[in-house]
DNA sequence: TCATTAATCGCAC
DNA sequence: GTGCGATTAATGA
């Protein structure tokens, strides 16, 4: 991690909304402004209720995004990694964040301030249409996650929380590449952790998943994506 | 090593 | 099936 300034042209994220229009970026000089942080694990980089500051891309790490519930239950909404944007609703608002983005492991972020960012979706189009895109398909989750919220019962929906986290980060060798809590599935899947464990054990009981210290392990995937009905 | 936090279990409702 | 407290395991300062 002894990065100084995540450099563009060599990154490999080719998922990055930068990264896709390096060229037109980079011509106008937007790089210039571009700035490089560094985020510990457990680190916050955006705190819920705090000035809209600008937009970041992950250029290696992991986060959780998330708001602040009741009874201090917090409600995570999405995990973002290599090349995700993070703090989007923002941008175009200019009031406070309602989320909070927190590295899940140490990560490296690129951030543009707002008003540069504005600057380049006005000159540069393709980006603007990406953005919009990315905007489309992150409604389209948040739709569906009302829907599986409704519909789904706890054992689904943290089954569907862990094919959301293998969708984002992939497996090795079988087990999840994120380091991942009961209490963080818990917040993403809208339930309590006690649950989870009870769900896991259930799992893992049924050969369908195993844990190894905090890792989970999936052993039947097929029999798994039977059960959601997502 | 000790202190804090997370995971699990048992029990009550 | 769900929530709470106690016990045990794991983590990190």
């Amino acid at each position: 991690m002894n990065i100084k300034k995540a450099n563009c042209e060599t990154c490999i994220n080719q998922n990055c909304l930068i990264k896709i229009n390096l060229k037109s970026v980079k011509s106008l000089g937007y790089l210039e402004s571009k700035r490089t942080i560094i985020c510990r694990k457990s680190q916050s980089f955006i705190l819920e209720g705090s000035p809209v500051h600008g937009l970041f891309f992950i250029y290696d790490g992991k986060a959780k995004v998330y708001s602040r519930g009741i009874q201090g239950r917090d409600q995570i909404i999405r995990f973002a990694g290599n090349g995700d944007i993070v703090g989007h609703r923002g941008l175009l608002t200019f009031e406070s964040y309602r989320i909070s983005a927190t590295a899940v492991e140490d990560t490296i972020l690129c951030h543009f301030s707002s008003e540069v960012l504005l600057e380049m979706l006005h000159s540069v189009a393709n980006l603007s249409f990406d953005l919009m895109k990315f905007y489309a398909e992150e409604l389209q989750r948040s739709e569906d996650k009302v829907r599986k919220f409704s519909q789904m019962d706890v054992r689904e929906r943290v089954i569907d929380a862990l094919m959301y986290i293998i969708k984002k980060f992939g497996t090795t060798k079988g087990f999840i590449n994120l380091k991942v809590s009961r209490r963080e599935i818990a917040d993403f899947a809208g339930t309590t952790e006690d649950q989870v464990t009870r769900v896991l054990s259930k799992l893992n009981q049924e050969k369908l998943i195993h844990l190894e210290k905090k890792l989970i392990q999936i052993v039947n995937m097929k029999m798994l994506l039977n059960e959601p009905s997502s």
